[in-house]
DNA sequence: TCCTTTAGTAGCGAGTCGAAACTATTGCGA
DNA sequence: TCGCAATAGTTTCGACTCGCTACTAAAGGA
């Protein structure tokens, strides 16, 4: 079986992936949760609920209160009623849980890619950047891209808050503008 | 927690395994198990065991062994006990897996990088490959290379084969010599 | 008010995965 | 040649993921 460059490609990516994940079992955590606190840590406040996690993840909503009620009990992700929507919970990172993201196992990974220059880091992610947009398109997935970069993100124009979120009708802070949203659209 | 480029991308490197993972569960089979039989699809015939096949995942031989179970149930595998080493037993694909190879997901995904352009794939390809190599180099692992490019591989000095393994002693064929070799150091 | 949609949970079965204990074979060194 | 360490692979155990289905509860529209 002959390979094309887009197979290898493919393949270097799906090897990559597994090796990732091997390292990504550590302080006892596997590595989903490990992308749960990372995405706790970079989601906005309007996304911060078990269904956008599940379209982050791709994995179905079973699996997903599972390894939440993991994590809860771990003490390292709270999960509250949402007060207006009381079939909605919000979740949140405790203290311990964002203390804990100060050893994810990325960060050694992230070293590893200093073997490349800087010319080449830049070509790299955005051919990966291109990649995932992609393959989630393909799939109708969400892109979760950043607030800034969203169709309903505009500057607002009441005092208070730097911007206004259109779809959801709420202001939103500078650190809002640059968390991932479950609802972006890109524009 | 703000991001260094370092960890954009390998938070997107870790993003993308999961979106392949997911797309790897098809025709009833699991990520691991297509990774298998790409491997012994790929291999060279030193390189077919159960060890090798534990160093390339990066896995434990007992989960190696279930596995590869499992795919010998289904028809997709066979064991053969090694006539040399009788400890050891040689791994091969069977028709029907070697068939099945056909449907990888694998094939669905590459597609995607079609999203690229030519000159932007060969960097994409040349970046993943030096980050995987030195990743692998850091946990000391085996680099799993084609046996071409290995400091053992040399002409044949005798008739019958063009090439020949200094290490093993044993005469090499063209498709050997584009093969994965558990053994392979680098040139 | 009814009915559909949405958010999340609970339980089941299959299967990964690591760890540890085990068998069998090989090969080295005294 | 004997003994022992190293190697190849299997088995069993427990924890956990993951998809699936069935479930509860709240929201919201006709």
């Amino acid at each position: 079986m002959k390979k094309t460059p887009n197979q290898h490609i493919a393949a270097l990516l799906e090897r990559i992936g597994r090796l990732l994940a091997s390292d990504a079992q550590a302080n006892g955590l596997l590595p989903v949760h490990w992308e749960t606190l990372r995405y706790l840590d970079r989601a906005n406040r309007f996304s911060m609920t078990a269904a956008a996690l599940t379209a982050y993840l791709g994995l179905t909503k079973g699996t997903v209160s599972q390894s939440l009620n993991s994590l809860e009990a771990k003490g390292l992700v709270r999960k509250r009623v949402d007060t207006r929507d009381r079939r909605s919970k919000r979740l949140s990172l405790t203290a311990k849980g964002k203390a804990l993201l100060k050893h994810d196992p990325l960060l050694v990974t992230s070293q590893a890619i200093d073997a490349l220059g800087a010319p080449a880091k830049g070509a790299l992610a955005h051919s990966l950047q291109t990649f995932l947009s992609t393959r989630l398109a393909a799939q109708e997935r969400q892109p979760f891209g950043q607030c800034r970069d969203c169709q309903y993100f505009s500057q607002n124009r009441e005092a208070g808050s730097p911007y206004f979120c259109q779809l959801l009708e709420e202001p939103l802070s500078e650190s809002d503008s640059l968390a991932i949203c479950y609802e972006q659209l890109p524009a």
